[in-house]
DNA sequence: TATAGTAGGTACCTAGAGGAAAGTGACTAT
DNA sequence: ATAGTCACTTTCCTCTAGGTACCTACTATA
């Protein structure tokens, strides 16, 4: 069903950029956007500090530039009490949640696939060409 | 299906990073990749000049470099004919082709929702939080 | 008194990605 | 003799994402 006809079907959408992708790539797989949402969704409802613990790596700058962007973006839902120390929730949206079973499939896919890349780069490496 | 349990069940598999599609994110969703993947797919093997066009933008530098990228990733098979003028063909390979049903899930998924992005960003805009 | 905790904001700086433009080599067509 | 083709390569330059470090207000706690 998801065969190269619908690839090609959905080309035709936007025939300039030459990929119909391009839009969703930025706004979905722009720098920490997958790492935010795949911790929001999986930690459910959570506030600035446990989604920076968990993430690891990022900086708090960072981190709040992206979560403005995804709120902008309609994926993330931003709650804040006016409390004293303040308090922020993330959670995130229906539409971020729809972003789902898109995500399996990556997942689906790099299960069945990482080791093949793994493979190719060895293979590249270890006899370039030419 | 691909719901909730296949989400979660994936991210126990690399709890350190918090997000185990960074790796794949990377590999298929770095800057060029997707209009160059999309753009082999749909036409088919191609010269150098020919996705060069076709894309319209890149540079024939930054397009050497993705091409290199994916050629080594696996994604991209390339034949050298060593004539004058030179002649190079690149195509898809199967590893690359099989990036096609998640290719067309996220068109999908831009068809159903790039116009409520579009939506939260205005609302976001027209009516700024605090 | 001073320190910690919270959710950031701000100023400064650097590395690296990527763009522009020109060059290259070997041959062909005019 | 000159120009054109192809598939790059090289050089130079700009821009910006992201990092470091410090600052904010307010309170509770030691």
């Amino acid at each position: 069903m998801a065969d190269n006809a619908d690839w090609v079907a959905a080309a035709e959408t936007d025939p300039e950029l030459a990929c119909p992708t391009s839009a969703v790539v930025e706004i979905v797989f722009s720098r920490w956007t997958t790492p935010i949402l795949w911790t929001l969704n999986r930690h459910g409802r959570q506030r600035f500090v446990e989604l920076e613990r968990r993430i690891g790596t990022i900086t708090p700058k960072v981190l709040t530039q992206r979560l403005r962007q995804l709120e902008r973006d309609g994926m993330v839902v931003r709650t804040y009490h006016p409390e004293v120390p303040p308090r922020v929730e993330y959670e995130i949206s229906e539409l971020g949640r729809s972003l789902a079973p898109l995500f399996a499939h990556l997942a689906e896919w790099a299960a069945d696939n990482l080791d093949k890349v793994e493979q190719a780069r060895h293979d590249y490496d270890t006899d370039p060409p030419k």
